[in-house]
DNA sequence: CATGAATGAGGTTTCATTCAT
DNA sequence: GATGAATGAAACCTCATTCAT
């Protein structure tokens, strides 16, 4: 790994671990055993550290789900691609933490983060409509559009609001996948008769591996 | 109004503005017309202005949701609810921005807001538990938790998610009031049949509220 | 008594409990539930206060070592002296802690103190004299003048010597009194044949006194 | 020299000359022509600065009292150790002048203070010791013992006891070495018969010494 | 006599960033 | 690529002192 990306690595890791406002440039200098001098050299400032995490951020948000081209969407799909979405607001939950400082400090950050959200939607609502059409679920556009952003909102909130109902905002795997039950407790109404016995499976599956991490 | 409480007024709109971070003491008493040194002889550092501010969400916060007493519940009193604390919610939305981080900072904080989460979580149930009794909604007792914590989950992040969304992080009502909106909808599917009726009448005065406010 | 006397004893109190720099005239006037406006009327600044409490020391010490008229000097008169005066230090022990500085900051302090200091010494001079005439001890002039210069060293400086010698800085009575065995140690060599016996009987009595203090 | 030792000797300098109290890290920088923000960036705290110091004056009186080895001892050897400490408390009088204050805030100095104050009482022990084998004083156990702890004494007081002295606080050389005949005073009584010419010369010599630069 | 809010200069410290080597 | 000393603006906070009441 080259020192431009152990920079990227470590600060994530620090950023994560005690927050971004409390990481100086130097502490990730001292973590990395180099100097001050060199991490300016990789970076023009502490802005571009962040911005290069979350240029990693997107682009494993994008490999993750990247759709799996023509096959049928089963709901294993489903729960692979919030699986990896969930994991990957873990590995860079430090900007869950700050979303709104960092996109009001920089204005760039704040544009790719939007059009990324809109990605979401789209893939969203993509999902949504595919398992519609597979018959999991049922419900008219407005709801399908409707549920498509709920998903995304609890996507996009789970971590932060996790976080903070936690004693030192340590959360666990256990109350991370929460999450994933919050979004299919709120698809249920919307199985359809012959797809409840696999929403319960599902569902089983997720409680049982809560309770493996509590 | 007294020097303190013009302080405090005037720090949460900064905070507000600005974010908690850009804005030092030094802001908050220039803004004000005072001496850094007065505002040191009232609060003796920043820490105790942001504690006090939190100690006027919870008051208020409480005020909002202290039960109307022995009266049965309506939907009306339900959307009365939502409304004050969506309000209340763009009144310290600064807090909101930043929660994860305060509370790092700060465990007295942690520990007050924590003990209102739980407040919070018992007057969701609470209200829930009502509308199923005045059969506005319907469902088992583990549905109406996950359907109450749902709700708070709602409330709580909120503000946090739509800034994020929107250029600039400024928030409208119109986007602030589409929470209220999310919540009928979630419930959505759980209202009996009689109740149809008042959720299309509720929903579409929120609908068209939203739009006045564009 | 007045509250500029209560100024003066509790601002004593706390200078010898926590140091002189450490305690502001807001903790004078907290310590005392008055205001810092009226402390600011009775003393108009700190280091009035200061030379308030350097002035009662002076009083006290005069009157401690006023000579006792007429009357032939013993070696009980002698032992009284330098049990007063190291009383006396330990009531005004802040100084000692910080002479130096104090002196440096005030001229018109330092004036007073060494002028104070010239009648120590006349006042030491003159009860070695008196020790000799009454054939206690033995020496020519010149010795008693060096003598006598040796007796006020100790007395001035014995409480900032052994304050630092002892953890926490908390100088016990019996380490107070230790100095006044030493200025005995130091007259020893000076006694005559016939008064030996006196000498030990005096020494005992403070070793058993310091013993009983430990 | 490096900027580190330079930053130790220019704040020694000035805290010998104002005070430490008075002397602000900014004047230290200014001082020297460097950034406070460089001056912070070799110590991390003013308390480190002085804490430098103090190791600087232990090194010094250790490498001054490291024993001859097993030369016997000479009065000569004597007086060069007493000539050594009394330099050594003039380079760094101010430690002196605020002994007890820097103590009281520093536990981890308190410690070093008092382990080197240990050293220094075997140190004067030992010579006395070795004087009485050399039959240059006289006297049993017990009092070679007292009068260590006098020598000792006298050397560990005698700078701030003598600063009080004068106006304007500045010790000359010539009252600095009236410190070394105040020692030898104390010794006198124990000079055997045959070591009294001895010590005349001594005495005298430093009599000189100190006319000499009144 | 007394209150207590207010002042403001200045102290310690931080930290993103630069620059000579 | 890399070092590490250096910068300097600015943050937080203190405290002796003032002043309107």
């Amino acid at each position: 790994m080259k020192t431009k990306d152990k920079i990227i690595h470590c600060a994530l890791k620090l950023f994560n671990e005690q927050g971004e406002r409390q990481i100086t440039t130097n502490h990730i200098a001292a973590d990395l055993g180099i100097s001050p001098g060199n991490l300016y050299y990789h970076f023009s400032n502490k802005q571009e550290i962040i911005r290069s995490i979350f240029q990693l951020y997107v682009e494993q948000l994008e490999a993750s789900f990247r759709p799996h081209a023509d096959q049928r969407l089963t709901l294993e799909h489903l729960t692979s691609y919030l699986d990896a979405s969930f994991e990957l607001m873990w590995r860079f939950r430090f900007m869950y933490a700050n979303l709104l400082e960092l996109l009001a400090r920089d204005p760039q950050l704040e544009e790719q983060y939007q059009a990324l959200q809109q990605e979401l939607a789209n893939w969203s609502r993509d999902i949504l409509l595919q398992l519609r059409d597979s018959r999991f679920i049922t419900g008219d556009d407005a709801t399908m559009m409707e549920l498509a952003d709920s998903v995304k909102f609890i996507i996009g909130a789970w971590i932060a609001y996790q976080s903070a109902q936690l004693k030192g905002g340590e959360i666990t795997k256990a109350r991370l996948y929460q999450g994933v039950l919050k979004i299919l407790f709120t698809l249920r109404p919307y199985f359809t008769e012959e797809s409840q016995h696999t929403y319960q499976g599902l569902y089983q599956h997720y409680v049982k591996f809560a309770e493996r991490n509590k």
